[in-house]
RNA sequence: GGGAUCGUCGUCUAGCUUGGUAUGAUACUAGUCUGGGGGACUAGUGGUCGCAGGUUCAAAUCCUGCCGGUCCCA
């Protein structure tokens, strides 16, 4: 391996695919587990999750949802109950055949998603309009076995993800709760990985097996490609039927319950590696940052020494008392140019050289991370890093959002979206609402309906495809 | 679903056509000098060639199957 080898060796312009690759193994994120589609978190891979599910922890809980835990085999005989729903599951569930030399009789799947099974456990824990709303998350792995394409973190036999599920006593109510939980995706994945998302609906075709409407977020990433971020699903009362999920009201007369179900996934950690890395390695957004400033000292004699190391002491106990989480670099056999490219690989977003020459002058040198510039900063303004780590975040918001900008176009006329679909992005064209366009223009195309945007419809424009009436106005694009 | 391609110390790689138990770099260990953008020198450790069979006196090399990675098309 050359020196050019510990870095990324691929510009993320020329060939994204191996770029995004070597990013997830070159900033040790992940790497591959010896069974196909698995891959194996590494403590910089799991420390950004756990960023993640922290900040959606606290957004669920003031929203009233507590998190419990499900066991990962589901009987054959539940997942079956709710027909549609097991039908589209079932080409990708591993089954549990045997104990032991034993054949189980019902085999037992792991889990591909969990409704069924918490809702056979909610049907034993309602039984009156008090016991509703009952709102509940679930952190955890799901398995869907992908054959062939699989990357880590975007396709990946298992993954892990949160699965949320409430309960409610009126359609209203549960439709607001899908509304209320897509808004947290959105915000969340806005606010802290500085990711910009579309919100609306799939279509009738995409939509969630078994669900009558699903809600989703989607985002496009720098090869044009569109990733669904997020999805909050209206059950509707699909599942509380089949599972009794049913409650007395105040007048004593018993009810279905409706339902609604949602999710994301370490997904989010992919698109966050595409959206903001460059050809250095990993960009990480100041708010999900494990480590948000990295201290390098640099001296080399013992007298630098122990003007530097106090300095330094001091000054990460300033951070950390503002609440900044920091890393001091104290590595001795390591040089800083070294240091310096290792952290950019693993994307925190400020670094701190202070060295013998900075003590004198009273200041240090912070780089930051996004965009690769260097600027002093003076010890009595070392507290200015707060709005530092708080501007770059925003930059980074500004800048995804201005590349999505780039890549997105409305369009109308079918031949010239076939032409210009095949360089990726996002197309806002009519369509009619029907399946049959729908499908035709995913077989040409290989592009589909990602997400009909709230409040997209009454137009006077005709389908792209059949030149009929349209009567709404879908994103299209080629996904992952 | 169809097709292509790859797999050799931790990592990258030579060797494979024309069989004779493996090359180099980097990393790692120790020491000395170094230290502001991937440091230098010296001395060491480390692989039986993805796995399983087969052919052969002999297999990294030839054959078959499997496992795994990557890419293209639907």
């Amino acid at each position: 391996m050359t020196k050019e080898d510990i870095g990324i060796t691929v510009s993320k312009k020329e060939d994204f695919s191996e770029w995004y690759t070597q990013i997830v193994l070159k900033a040790k994120l992940a790497d591959y587990a010896p069974v196909k589609g698995l891959i194996v978190l590494r403590p910089d891979g799991y420390s950004i999750w756990e960023s993640l599910t922290n900040t959606f922890d606290k957004k669920f809980a003031s929203n009233g949802i507590r998190n419990g835990f499900l066991p990962i085999l589901i009987p054959e005989s539940l997942l079956g109950k709710e027909q549609k729903h097991f039908a589209g599951f079932n080409p990708e569930v591993f089954w549990v055949t045997h104990s032991g030399d034993n054949e189980i009789g019902d085999r037992l799947a792991l889990r591909p998603t969990s409704e069924t099974l918490a809702y056979t456990m909610y049907s034993k824990w309602i039984q009156s309009w008090r016991d509703l709303p009952l709102k509940m998350n679930f952190w955890n792995s799901a398995l869907r076995a992908e054959i062939k394409g699989t990357k880590p973190f975007l396709r990946t036999s298992e993954f892990l993800w949160q699965e949320g599920h409430t309960v409610h006593a009126t359609r209203e109510e549960a439709e607001e709760e899908v509304m209320k939980i897509l808004e947290i995706y959105k915000n969340t994945v806005e606010e802290e990985l500085a990711i910009p998302v579309t919100t609306g609906n799939k279509s009738e075709k995409e939509k969630f097996v078994g669900a009558v409407y699903t809600t989703t977020m989607e985002s496009i990433m720098p090869d044009g490609k569109a990733l669904q971020m997020g999805t909050s699903h209206f059950l509707g009362q699909n599942f509380s039927k089949p599972f009794e999920v049913k409650f007395a009201d105040k007048d004593n007369v018993e009810h279905f319950a409706w339902q609604t179900s949602w999710g994301v996934s370490w997904r989010l950690i992919g698109a966050m590696i595409m959206i903001h890395g460059d050809d250095q390695g990993l960009v990480l957004p100041p708010r999900i940052a494990p480590i948000q400033v990295v201290i390098v000292p640099i001296y080399k004699k013992g007298d630098d020494r122990d003007m530097v190391l106090p300095k330094v002491e001091e000054i990460r106990e300033m951070l950390e008392s503002k609440g900044i989480r920091v890393h001091v670099d104290d590595r001795s056999e390591l040089s800083p140019g070294y240091k310096f490219n290792d952290w950019e690989l693993k994307g925190v977003p400020i670094r701190i050289e202070i060295g013998p020459k900075d003590v004198k002058k009273q200041s240090v040198v912070i780089a930051k991370r996004y965009n690769r510039e260097k600027s002093s900063l003076g010890f009595t303004e070392i507290e200015k890093i707060s709005t530092i780590l708080d501007e770059i975040q925003i930059a980074m918001l500004k800048t995804a959002r201005e590349q999505a900008n780039v890549n997105s176009y409305v369009i109308s006329d079918y031949n010239e979206f076939k032409s210009k679909i095949e360089k990726g992005g996002f197309f806002t064209a009519p369509w009619c609402g029907k399946l049959e366009c729908e499908e035709k223009i995913k077989e040409e195309t290989g592009a589909d309906i990602r997400v009909i945007p709230f409040g997209s419809g009454n137009t006077d424009e005709k389908c792209m495809y059949c030149q009929e009436q349209s009567i709404s106005v879908p994103i299209f694009a080629r996904g992952y």
